[in-house]
RNA sequence: GCUCUCAUCGUCUAAUGGCUAGGACGCCUCCCUUUCACGGAGGAAAUCGGAGUUCGAUCCUCCGUGGGAGCACCA
């Protein structure tokens, strides 16, 4: 049978980290087992979807380099499938319409609590047989057994007959809601392994009574860890960047960020780290997938994204960050990539290559180095430049005392303290600019001296 | 509160019923080097606790502890 699965965003929101790594898995095992992969768009909750969002989780994916066989297919573009479905429990007994307000419900919500049973709908309605025009919600008769499951993750879960109680399904009949839109789409969609975030856990008892109830199969599921912020708590906006298009925006590569990603919940066999999507796709199995939540770490993806840089050619650099590729934008990234972590590095890193640095005259000073002194060498430095013979400038160096020469050059050349060497941000910045800026650095020192 | 779930270096993780529990990030030292990086070579750093099964448990079982998630007319 052919595998099928989907990620099904909801656009209340940028897409988030942990739903771009629910995606890739999903991407990757999809791949891996030759199946399709649907994007599923669940925006039943018409005041909280926006289109904007929905376009941010389409154009991050993307980006992610994560790639779709069907869809994306809207659920709010589906509501008379599931109001056939709706119809049909209704009509079988199955749900029932409920009238009960939402002060009475968190009346007996909070009684429940202080009596120490978990808060669960009593069934109040369940009897009362009420007709559409009762403009209630409609409630799916949950079974009172056991539920459980064989997660392909975390092995077999089971849940307690009478812990859960009859669910609002939907609003009315054109506002289904979350767990039975779930459902119906998952039958519909023909999905053949469900995997999602291991929140999703709480909801799939009913999402299989459900199942049961309208005579559909049963996926399998497989809940994937969770991705957890520095302080172990499932990401939040309050403590980290979530939104993937922030990562995007802060110069991340994409395929760093699905390298980075693919490593939060999932190893291989060997301690293989860096690999291209297509390579993980053909070793990744569910099999392999961590069961205990895994820590985003910035450190980690910094390091990654890093690495990537430096595979990467000065040409396909300059084209990401938008520069023109010419001969001294190729030498200005080759200067900055070893030293940089992300795409914008370049723009900060690289500043003082189009603006002239300020900086004080004292940083000029090689230890304790007089100004007259780094003056002298860099009247040597110049008298070279100027005849044409930057290349002598390791003979004087060896003659004058390597760091007297080199230290005063870079800084004047820089007005920093850590930056690449003097000879390259010379060649970098040509002749003229160099000359200039030498001179600068001559004046600052006439000043303190 | 109730339900579900998880537990190896600080972090991501590997492995095994029995050798010095492996790799990566980060950290430290050294080499390279005018500086900072890059690169290279080393180093410190972990099986939550208690019972049980067993000749032997980090691995299997139970209990505890700790963490996490879920308990909407959100998804």
């Amino acid at each position: 049978m052919e595998v099928r699965v989907r990620m099904a965003p909801s656009p209340t929101g940028f897409l988030h980290v942990g739903t771009a790594r629910t995606a890739l898995f999903n991407w990757l095992f999809a791949k891996k087992n030759g199946g399709k992969l649907i994007l599923r768009i669940e925006d039943t909750d018409l005041a909280r979807s926006t289109p904007e969002f929905e376009k941010d989780i389409v154009e991050q994916l993307e980006w992610l380099g994560i790639t779709w066989n069907e869809g994306p297919i809207r659920q709010s573009e589906r509501l008379d499938l599931y109001e056939t479905h709706l119809k049909r429990l209704l009509d079988e007994k199955k749900a029932y319409w409920c009238t009960c307000t939402k002060d009475e419900l968190e009346a007996k919500r909070k009684e429940m609590l202080e009596s120490g049973i978990a808060p669960r709908y009593d069934g109040a309605c369940r009897e009362k047989h009420l007709g559409q025009d009762s403009k209630g919600v409609i409630r799916f008769v949950m079974p009172e057994h056991a539920i459980g499951f064989t997660d392909l993750i975390r092995g077999h879960i089971e849940f307690k007959g009478d812990m859960i109680g009859d669910i609002v399904i939907a609003k009315s009949l054109k506002e289904p809601l979350y767990n039975f839109a779930v459902v119906v789409d998952d039958e519909d969609m023909k999905i053949t392994h469900v995997i999602r975030g291991e929140d999703g856990i709480a909801n799939t008892p009913k999402q299989l009574a459900l199942q049961a109830a309208l005579g559909f199969r049963h996926p399998h599921y497989a809940h994937l860890p969770l991705i957890l912020d520095a302080s172990r708590a499932k990401m939040s906006k309050r403590n980290a960047a979530t939104a993937l298009a922030e990562y995007r925006a802060a110069g991340y590569l994409p395929e760093a960020m699905m390298n980075f990603l693919a490593l939060i919940g999932w190893h291989p066999e060997d301690d293989k780290e860096i690999m291209v999507p297509e390579e993980i796709a053909k070793i990744f199995t569910l099999e392999r997938v961590q069961k205990g939540g895994g820590a985003f770490s910035l450190e980690k993806l910094n390091w990654m994204n890093a690495h990537y840089l430096r595979a990467m050619s000065d040409a396909a650099i300059a084209k990401r960050i938008g520069w023109e590729d010419s001969g001294k934008n190729r030498r200005i990234i080759a200067l900055v990539k070893p030293r940089a972590e992300t795409l914008n590095d370049f723009a900060t890193h690289g500043a003082f290559l189009f603006d002239l640095p300020k900086y004080e005259p004292e940083l000029l000073l090689w230890k304790d180095m007089a100004p007259g002194a780094a003056k002298a060498s860099l009247e040597h430095v110049i008298a070279l430049v100027e005849k044409g013979d930057a290349a002598g400038i390791p003979k004087l160096a060896e003659e004058r005392g390597r760091g007297e020469t080199f230290w005063p050059l870079r800084v004047a050349l820089s007005g920093l303290k850590e930056s690449p060497g003097p000879i390259e941000i010379l060649d970098a910045l040509g002749t003229d600019e160099s000359l200039r800026r030498l001179h600068l650095a001559i004046g600052k020192l006439e000043k303190i001296s």
